[in-house]
DNA sequence: GTACCTTACGAGATACGTAACCATC
DNA sequence: GATGGTTACGTATCTCGTAAGGTAC
C-alpha cells in the first residue's frame, strides 16, 4: 500500500518549488530552463497543482501568463514557507559543516597542486572544513569511492556509472603523449593520435570500465588503424617507468606534464587530439554538506584551464 | 536527467514530514503507524536526511530515540514552516471551495437516499458545494468515473482498479435476494447462498471486471456447485423486471431494499452472505478539493449501517 | 528472549523527457 | 509561420514494503 491520505501534506516541494518560478517568470520555458528540466514538466506540475486546489493559480494562453488572484496569495504565502525551510535547512546543514568535515578528494598524480585555487575558495568559505588529496589510478578509478575511502575523485569524462554523480568541471586542458627520451617522436616535439598505432601504449587492466578508459586511450586511430595495448601497469609510476625504458607510449592529461619531470621521460602535446574535462565525482548516495559545499564553490569558480 | 542540483531543495516534505513526527513520537514504530508507512521507511527517510545535512538529528539506540541539539532546533524551524505552508494550501483550496464546486456522485438505485446523512454533514460544513446522485448500474461500475460525468461512486468492496483510488467506506450492511412474489423461495423468507445454485442469476455483461462482479454475485455456492448465469441485463429495471417475471433471482445489497417495492417483487434476507461495505471512489488523477472533502468528511463521520 | 531499529532487495508508483499537437499572434 | 503552452506515452528513478539482521535490555 501506498503513503494513503493520512493527511495534508498533498503536493511535494518540487512542484511548489515549480510554481514560485514560474510565479516570478510568468513564462512556461524560461522557467524550465532555470529549473533545468522540460517545459513539459512545468505544465504537468502546474496542472497537478490546479487539480489538486481545485482553483487556477495561473491564466494563460500561448501568449500570455499572469498569476490568478488565488495564485497571487498563494505565491506570497509559500514564498514565505519555503525561506523559513531552507534557512532551518541550512542552519542544520552549517551546523554540521561547521563541526569540521574532512573531504578525502583522490586525483591522479599530483594534479591537486594545480586545483590550489579550488581547495583555497573551498576552505576560505567554510573554515570549519578541510581537504585532503589522496591519489587515484588510471586502473581503478571508482573503487575507492564505492567503498567510502575517498568522497570525492576528480575525472576526466565521460563518467557513466549509474551510482555515481558528476559534478562540476573543475579542470580541462589537453592531453600529451609520454614517450621515452631515446623515442623516435621525442625530438618532433608534440605526436599526433595516428602515431599511437605505431607504438605499444598501457593497459590498465580490467578495474576500470572499457569506454572509460577508450576515452583517454582509444583503441583505434582517426583513420581506423588499431592501437596496439602493450604491457600492463596499475599505478602513474609503473606507467612512467614503462615508457622510459622504451617499452612503450602513453596519453596523459597535459595535467600530468605539469608538475613531473621523470627521468627519461618526455611528455609531446598532441594537438589533434580532443580537449579534456576533469570533473568531480562522488557516490550518488554520500552526497553529504561537504561533498556539495565543495561542488558548489567549483561551480562559482568554473574550471580551471591548463 | 534529473532535476539536478539547480538550488537548494534537496529534501522533500514527505521526509520532513517523518521528521517532524519521529521528533514528536521519538519512535519508529508509533511513527511509522501514525503516517501508515513501514518502521523500514522512516528508518530510511530520516538517515537520508541525516546524510544530506551531514548531522545526526537523533540519538538512538533500539532502546531509545532522542533529539540532538541539532534536531531540536531543526525541527523548531520545520515546524513552523510547515504550519505556514499548509496554512496557505489550505487558504487556495477554500478558495476553490468556496466558490462552489458541485460533486457528482454515482449510487446504486436510490441509495442517495440513505446516505443523506453524510450530505448533510458535507453541505453544513462547505456551505458553497453541493453533491448530486446520479445513478450507476452494476454493469458497467467505473465509465462514467473515468470519462469525467461522475466525481465519485459509491461501489461495494472490493475495488482493484489500477486507475481508481477507494477512500472511506461510507455505507455497511447485509444482502438480500431479489426473487418473483410466486417464487417458491417468497414464502420461505429468507434465502441462503445455496439456493443460488437452483436458480440463474443476472449476467450483467462484460463492462464490469469479473473480480468485482463475483463479490456480488458468486460463480459457485459456498460448497461449490455452479451457480448459472441467466439472461442479461443493464440497468437496475431491467433486473428487477427480469426477477419479476421470475427469470431469474438476484442478489443485492440490502440498500435496494429500503427504498423500494417494486410490484412483483420480493427481497430475502441472505443471513449465511457475508455482509458488504461500500466505499467512495475515484479517480486518482481527480482527486480535487471537494472529493477529499467528501472523503474527509465520510471518515469523520464513520460508515452509516442499514 | 523480546522489543525495536537497520539493511538488502525487489516491485510498484511517479517524475520526467520526447514528440506530436494546438492556440495565439 | 513562429512562438509557446499542452497532451500522450514510454522510460528512468525513487519511494516503499517485505524480510532478514543486528543490538540493547
Amino acid at each position: 500500500m501506498r503513503g494513503s491520505l493520512t493527511l495534508g501534506l498533498l503536493v511535494e516541494l518540487r512542484d511548489i518549488e515549480i510554481f514560485l518560478t514560474l510565479a516570478e517568470e510568468l513564462h512556461f520555458g524560461r522557467t524550465a530552463e532555470r529549473l533545468r528540466v522540460s517545459p513539459a514538466r512545468v505544465s504537468q506540475a502546474v496542472s497537478k497543482q490546479e487539480r489538486r486546489l481545485g482553483v487556477a493559480l495561473f491564466d494563460r494562453t500561448s501568449r500570455h501568463v499572469s498569476l490568478t488572484p488565488v495564485g497571487r496569495r498563494l505565491r506570497e504565502d509559500l514564498q514565505q514557507a519555503v525561506d523559513l525551510l531552507q534557512a532551518g535547512l541550512a542552519r542544520a546543514e552549517a551546523a554540521g559543516l561547521g563541526a569540521g568535515q574532512r573531504l578525502r578528494v583522490g586525483v591522479f598524480g599530483h594534479a591537486g597542486h594545480v586545483l590550489r585555487p579550488l581547495v583555497d575558495a573551498f576552505r576560505a568559505r567554510y573554515p570549519g572544513s578541510d581537504v585532503q588529496f589522496g591519489e587515484v589510478y588510471g586502473s581503478d578509478p571508482f573503487t575507492a569511492l564505492r567503498t567510502g575511502d575517498n568522497d570525492v575523485h576528480v575525472l576526466w569524462l565521460p563518467v557513466a556509472e549509474p551510482d555515481l554523480t558528476v559534478g562540476p568541471t573543475v579542470l580541462t586542458g589537453g592531453r600529451v603523449l609520454a614517450v621515452s627520451a631515446d623515442h623516435p617522436l621525442a625530438d618532433r616535439g608534440t605526436a599526433s593520435l595516428e602515431d599511437l598505432a605505431d607504438n605499444h601504449v598501457v593497459d590498465l587492466g580490467p578495474g576500470a570500465p572499457e569506454y572509460w578508459v577508450a576515452s583517454m586511450v582509444p583503441t583505434r586511430t582517426p583513420r581506423g588503424r588499431r592501437i596496439p595495448r602493450g604491457p600492463a601497469a596499475r599505478t602513474f609510476h609503473e606507467i612512467l617507468s614503462l615508457v622510459a625504458a622504451g617499452h612503450c607510449v602513453h596519453p596523459l592529461g597535459d595535467v600530468a606534464a605539469r608538475y613531473n619531470s621523470p627521468p627519461g621521460v618526455v611528455f609531446l602535446p598532441m594537438p589533434d587530439a580532443p580537449a579534456l574535462q576533469w570533473a568531480l565525482t562522488w557516490r550518488s548516495t554520500a552526497d553529504g554538506p561537504a561533498v556539495r559545499a565543495l561542488a558548489q564553490t567549483a561551480a562559482d569558480l568554473g574550471p580551471i584551464s591548463m
